[in-house]
DNA sequence: CGTTAAGTTGAAGTGAATCAAGTACCGTGG
DNA sequence: CCACGGTACTTGATTCACTTCAACTTAACG
């Protein structure tokens, strides 16, 4: 694993960009040549937590691919109310939704833990989709998956009434793919009970409440800052509006 | 405006497909070249009122260009409960993100008018958008606009607790766009009640409710199926934003 | 080791769902 | 022409889930 520049922390490179390709599935798609031409037109750049990439209001001209991290979207309104929109993970392109509709994002980037992004210029990045065709399609092939998770978002936010179906939901969300089977599955939270609120709209202390019920029930375990899934069958039962199992203290 | 193939509604025709491009932007933006290409592998449609184009669950290899009448897209939970997505307009691209994720559109589509549709193949369209790249770039674009809608919407159902400000994004979004700096503009409702409530996530009896707040408040006006914004201000007030991120799209 | 942020729990108030009982408005057929 | 049935809309009463406020404990961190 290649070193990141030494340039430090909130500071720019332009040149020796060998980032971390592990687990970043977009640099994974490029080819050599790709990677070469790539690293021409591309900056390497880091974020300690809590930096902000971009916020909403302001027109970002760049697109921020994130190589490694988490990084919290949201947005705010009037009343200081947040709304986490999703958790972008590694190989995320940020911004991409912009890059084609050339509208401003309207929403706010910040870093969960420490990130290594790379960015680059929205022309910059829409003439290197052009020469490979191949990742133009991974682009498009991306942004369509986070059009359809909007849509499981809007969906677990519309058809859930009570906020132990919304938090389930999310649960089964997060709970990893190839765990699925399994019965029990880990889940590590990096956010706060605050922030759990902020992507169900709901309040701090509902969100302890509930995740304290679930616990009384045997349905989850929590230790520290993971998450146990214990009882699988029971969640879904809740993320359904069966209500049955809503209803018994 | 070419008349309709004479082979009636709910059938298909594969020659003479002049549809009347008029609001249809995906073909306003097609060259007579392309037009003619399109019409070799395109499939004319109409669908009566109430007509499921196609339902969530089933696996669609086809994509619906809506030429006229409005589409409703919504998902259903297991309770029965359903959440309105959208509502498709003339010219909007059906099933696009499956289009290009492969995965199946887990969603439902319901003809609110009569319909004109063309129809075509997954495999047929996507070897369309590679012969025509501007043609291509719209529908990505187009895709871009649908996410950013859908993001819209993740934010009037997050940030919003009560019904009113839902209600009140809603129909700020709904007001069209050329009457945003007057001070009334007239909404034709296409939906029930019960619909409305399906579009932010309540029941029938609180939209009602919630309209008639907003009559008796002179902040709208009810004359049979359309519907006057006559106090935007106040609107936006309940709203509870500044209206400029509804305003971008 | 003290300060701050995060989590926990109880009590009170409220907005909306639900249930119930209407009214208004169609299109249909007698 | 009006009775008819169906659907949409309206309104009130009751119940309940969640928010809010407040006091408190626990964990994190320099």
């Amino acid at each position: 694993m290649a070193s990141l520049p030494p340039t430090g922390s909130m500071t720019s490179s332009r040149k020796a960009i060998s980032w971390p390709v592990g687990k970043c599935d977009f640099l994974r798609c490029l080819t050599v040549e790709a990677i070469e031409d790539f690293e021409s037109i591309a900056w390497s750049k880091s974020f300690p937590v809590g930096t902000m990439l971009f916020t909403e209001g302001q027109t970002p001209a760049e697109v921020f691919i994130l190589v490694q991290g988490e990084v919290k979207l949201s947005v705010t309104s009037v009343g200081g109310k947040r709304f986490i929109l999703r958790i972008a993970q590694p190989g995320e392109i940020l911004g991409l939704a912009s890059v084609f509709s050339g509208h401003s994002s309207e929403m706010t980037a910040e870093a969960l833990h420490h990130c290594d992004v790379a960015h680059l210029r929205r022309e910059d990045f829409l003439g290197f989709l052009g020469r490979y065709p191949p990742v133009h399609q991974f682009a498009v092939r991306e942004l369509s998956l986070y059009y359809e998770q909007a849509c499981v978002r809007l969906r677990t936010m519309g058809v859930a009434s009570v906020v132990a179906a919304k938090l389930a939901r999310l649960l089964l969300e997060w709970s990893p793919e190839r765990n699925q089977r399994e019965r029990n599955s880990l889940i590590r939270m990096a956010l706060t009970h605050s922030e759990i609120g902020e992507c169900i709209g709901t309040s701090r202390e509902t969100v302890t409440r509930v995740l304290r019920k679930f616990q009384r029930q045997a349905i989850v375990e929590m230790r520290g800052s993971t998450l146990e899934i214990i009882d699988r069958p029971a969640l879904e039962e809740c993320a359904g509006v069966s209500g049955a199992v809503l209803r018994s203290h």
